[in-house]
Formats: structure tokens, sequence, C-alpha cells
DNA sequence: CTGTTAGCGCCTTCAC
DNA sequence: GTGAAGGCGCTAACAG
């Protein structure tokens, strides 16, 4: 078993003190050209490998970033993360993952690890039932920047990076009205959502654009669990009057709505056509696809979100102004 | 801005030492009730928060585990995290996750940061195209243990946890045949993936101990790339006997497989079975599903690499044995 | 240019 | 029971 080589050891191979010794490795200026060529060269001779643990201690900045989400089941939060990732390595931080798994008290718990691991930074989509954020919050009280990723509060500012799920709804909404539809109905996602309400909205405002009356009995909700799903299209069926156009909350409703159907009487299917969003990649090997999904560029989303929490950690000082970035989304159609 | 308090501070408010502090905190038995009754009320009034980054210093042992995937992109690796991160946070390590992307090079980059970071163990799923370990072994010369996951090297022993892609492999291939089928074809994998020569091999297997001939142009080579996926159809579509079953080496092959028939001759698809490995969930919403696809558990898998890292870090010190654990899969059929 | 000193926050002997 | 001292590996003044 192989020992690391400390600075230490490095110095009194050398005859020359600790610090010279750091300073060389760290190509400080006010060393000598020669000084820091030996001390290199014998660094490499003994096997040295700096100590990022020791490192990050005496800096305080441990070059981490945490990062919370609710499940790696959600292609979503997984192309995200690829996108976190890829870009953090870039700038020398690494991502300390956690799932939440849509638990508010394991939230906490995970929040409070990150705040003993002293991560730099940290990102986080809340639970679903998230309502407090004492412990978040308490985060940013020590100087540790928290951005807000894909679902925010409502209640009080912060640094966020969201979607425009209102412009992306109605998009997709105004895709299917210009096919013909007049009788349009929206799935609706878990009202703590603020996504689901502006989905919801977006969805509203564009049929109210085209002055198309709006059926309430025509926006049902669903917890996003496949019986909430099941359940959603069922209440949708049971109408004297059902829609012909379906506007899903996200690609995964979309496709139990559909496999229901196909369960219950496949001669419906022609007669519905459905929206998602998410845009997965799967769709496309669909037989029965989606009409259309919102593609709302996860990867991107997550570059984007390291590069924001780059420029806070940086800011270091109180923020005098919060960051919030509402990205765009584009609509996929495939037929 | 809350500043932490020290273990430090605490001492100072209570005018008592430091290590009585520390030891207080840590439920040390030569320590007073009343004197840790005293300490910890005045660390909740401090906020008090153990900085672990300086414990993690101090005891060399920063409980973190690094984990190396070639993709988030593959379904199988985000389950494999899903467990991985579950069973990890439960005996309180937490993951450091990064993506070689399939670069050896990155491959070479990210190991030694993680021995930069110190970690505590590694799991790590090769690219698919190293050949070179070095970077590796010397983690495990300087004392972290490194499990290999799912792709493991054959030149020399290990740690490692794999699936019997050898077993899984005929199980799928016997269940076309019992089917019926005399003409079966496998989209094999890429060369260097020993996975790819196993599943080969019990493909070969099942066919041999039914007595079926193998024949060669039956066996045709993917590089996973969808374009690799069509030309290896292309291929098998371009004979003059057509097989009536593919063994395809995992379900998105088979997809791209499937979706390329779709596109060249639509009738060709019921004349056509597929078999897949992965057993992807979207696939039950897929109407020309696969046969069947091989469930390989891939969050037990995480679960259990968890596991058998906490055993090697206990063990510490020279391992006598490799743990070596060889996971059975089941074979899914949908039709 | 190089060395000395001090300290980051915590834990662990070892005295008392 | 409690305290004093030392050190983990590294960096950052400051002094020479």
């Amino acid at each position: 078993m192989k020992k690391v080589a400390t600075i230490k050891e490095i110095a009194k191979a050398l005859n020359i003190s600790i610090s010279t010794v750091s300073k060389a490795l760290n190509d400080h200026p006010s060393i000598g050209t020669m000084t820091k060529d030996r001390v290199k060269a014998k660094a490499k001779e003994l096997h040295y490998i700096p100590n990022q643990a020791a490192r990050s201690f005496q800096q305080k900045k441990t070059n981490q970033i945490g990062l919370i989400v609710p499940s790696l089941r959600d292609q979503f939060y997984v192309e995200c993360i690829s996108g976190i990732e890829a870009e953090a390595i870039k700038h020398n931080y690494k991502v300390l993952l956690c799932q939440s798994h849509e638990d508010p008290q394991r939230e906490v718990d995970l929040v409070n690890m990150m705040l003993l691991q002293r991560v730099d930074a940290l990102i986080i989509t809340t639970t679903k039932s998230t309502t407090n954020y004492d412990h978040i919050q308490e985060l940013e009280q020590m100087g540790i920047p928290v951005l807000f990723f894909v679902r925010v509060p409502n209640d009080f500012p912060c640094h966020y990076i969201r979607n425009n799920a209102f412009d992306a709804s109605q998009k997709a909404t105004e895709y299917l009205i210009k096919k013909g539809h007049k009788n349009l109905a929206h799935i609706k996602g878990p009202v703590n959502l603020r996504t689901s309400r502006e989905r919801a909205e977006g969805f509203q405002s564009a049929l109210a654009s085209h002055n198309i009356k709006i059926n309430p009995s025509y926006i049902v909700t669903t917890d996003l669990s496949q019986n909430g799903n099941e359940n959603a299209i069922k209440k949708l069926l049971s109408l004297a009057k059902k829609p012909t156009a379906v506007i899903a909350f996200n690609d995964l409703v979309a496709l139990d709505a559909i496999e229901y159907i196909k369960k219950k009487d496949k001669t419906l299917l022609s007669q519905i056509e459905f929206s998602g969003f998410g845009n997965n990649r799967l769709l496309r090997y669909m037989d029965y696809p989606l009409t259309a999904s919102v593609e709302e560029h996860p990867y991107n989303m997550g570059v984007e979100a390291i590069d924001i929490l780059l420029q806070l950690i940086k800011a270091d000082n109180e923020p005098s102004e919060y960051l919030q970035i509402v990205h765009s989304c584009e609509l996929h159609t495939y037929r």
C-alpha cells in the first residue's frame, strides 16, 4: 500500500521549507524557476498528490456543489444533472448528488447535510409538497448561494432558473387549436407546483385568445402517479362531450392516458390528440405518438444553472439582486 | 450573513476547554451528563454546525464515494445511480457523480480527481474503450477500494459486480427458440465489452443446446450509435434468408432496429420478433413492443455495490480476497 | 526569492 | 471529569 507524500516530505527531501514547496507547487510568482522545477520534479518522484480535503478545509472552499433533485426516475432531471455535472467539472467543481424522493423531511435532512459538507453552493428542486423553506434559507444566510431549479417558491425572492411554462403551454395549446380542435382539455399537475398553475394558465390563455370558452370539467388534475394519470383521463372520457385534444402535464401523463385509452376503447385513439411536456427521447419510438411535446432543453438548463452559481460564488457578498432566469421552450411537433 | 459557530466559541461562551466541548458533542463517556447538556444547549443556541470538511481532513476520511459512469443518457446507469445514492445516504456516505462520456482520457482525469478528493471508495463503470487500468489500480494501491461496476476488466483480478450476461442471453434466446423460431440472429455490442462477448456466447450456447446451427451472418455488430444499430439490422434484412427473431444487445438497439424496419417495410414487422436487454420502463408504452427484455435490476445492483464497498472500507487492510458478485437477471416477456 | 510562524476546526493522547 | 498540547496538510501573512 503506497502512502501519499505531503509537501512536508518534499520539503525535507529537498531541504527547503514547507512554504516554499507550497508556493512552488502553486506557481507562486515569488519563487525561482529553478526551485519550482526541482520541487515539481521531486513531487512527481514522491508521487505527491495534493490533499484536496486539507485544502478545502483551510480555504473554506470545497469546490463542491450540492444537488438535490426529487428523483432520478424523471428523465427530465437526469438530463439536467447531465448538464450540471458536465459544466461543473469543466470549472473544477464536483457535484454531490442526492434525491429527495419528494419527501419534505428527507429534503430537510439533505439540505442540512449539504450544510455540514460546506458545499460552495446548492442547486435544489424542491419537493412537490415543500411549503417550508427555512432550512434552505438558512444556507443562504450562511453565505451559501442557493439556486432554485425549475420549482421555485412563490413567497419570497430568490435566485432561480425555471422555464416559461406559461408560454410553452400556450404554444402547445395553440398548436392544437390551429389543427382545428375546439374541445381542448388539460390534465393539470399537482396544485403545489407553480408549474402546474402556469401550464394551466397558459392553456386557458390560449383558449381565451381564440375565443374558446373554457369548460371547467375539461380541466382535471393528477398527482403524477400512474393511478392519478389514469383517473384523470377517465374523468375526461366520462364526459358527455369528450375532448378531442388534451394538453397533458407531461409526457408520462399523456402516455399513461393513451395507454388507458388503448385498454378501454381503441377506437377512441384516433379521436383524441395529446400534447405533452418533456419531449422524451423515447417518444420517437412510439406508434401512437403524442401530437406534440414541449422541449425544455434540460441539459442547457443544467449548464446555465452552474454558470449562475459560479457567478454567485464569485460575487460572494450579499447579492444586490436576485438572479432569475426564465428559460424559453419550444414545441416539438410529431404530427 | 450568519457565521457558523465553532467548538472554540462554544468553549469560550461556557468557559470550558475546547477538548471538553469536542468530547461532549461526541458523547464521549468521560464527560459528565450535566456538562454534555450544557454544551449541547449552547451549541444549539449558537447555531453550531460541525464542519465536515475539517473533520474529513483530520480523520482522513471523507465519507464520500466516487462514482464514474459512462453517461446519464443510459437509463440503466441512472437506475443504478439511484440505488447507489439511496444506499449511500442511508449509511451516511455521499456520492460524487461524474460521467466519462466514454472518453478514456476523461476517465483518467476523473479518476485522478477522485484521488485528489480522497474519496473513501470508487465505483466505476469504465469506458467501452478503456484498455489501460493503471490510473484505477493506483487508487487501490493507495488504499482506496475500487469496485468495477458492470464492465469489468479481464486481465487482472478485482472487486466487481456485474450481471450474468451469458445466462440472461441464453434465457432470452431460449425463450424465442421455444416460441418456434429457428432463424435467430444476434446484434452484438462493441467488441471491447466483456458483456458483448458474454451475450453473444449465451446466444450461441442456447442455439447449440437446441441443435440449431449457428449462421455466422446472423451475428452482426453495432457500436450502439443509432447509425450502428440501423446498419446492423440492415445487414440482417439484406440476407436471402432473413432471421425471424433477433436478440439485440439492448433495448435501444432493438428499438432502433424496429424503427428502421417500420420505415423500410412495415410488413416485415410481424415477421421478426425482438428481444432486448434492460427492460426499459417505457417499453410498456410501445405498440410493437419487444417480445421480451432482460430485467437486470439495476437499482438493486447499485444498492449492492454500496454494501460491498462499505465492507471493503471497513476491512481497510489489504483484501485477502476479491469480492466478485455476479447478479442474475430474469427475462421479462411481453408476448 | 526563501523561511518562519500561525492558524483553519476538530480530535486524541496524555496529564491533572 | 476536565484541560493542555499537538497535529492532520496546506496556505498566507510577514520577516528576512
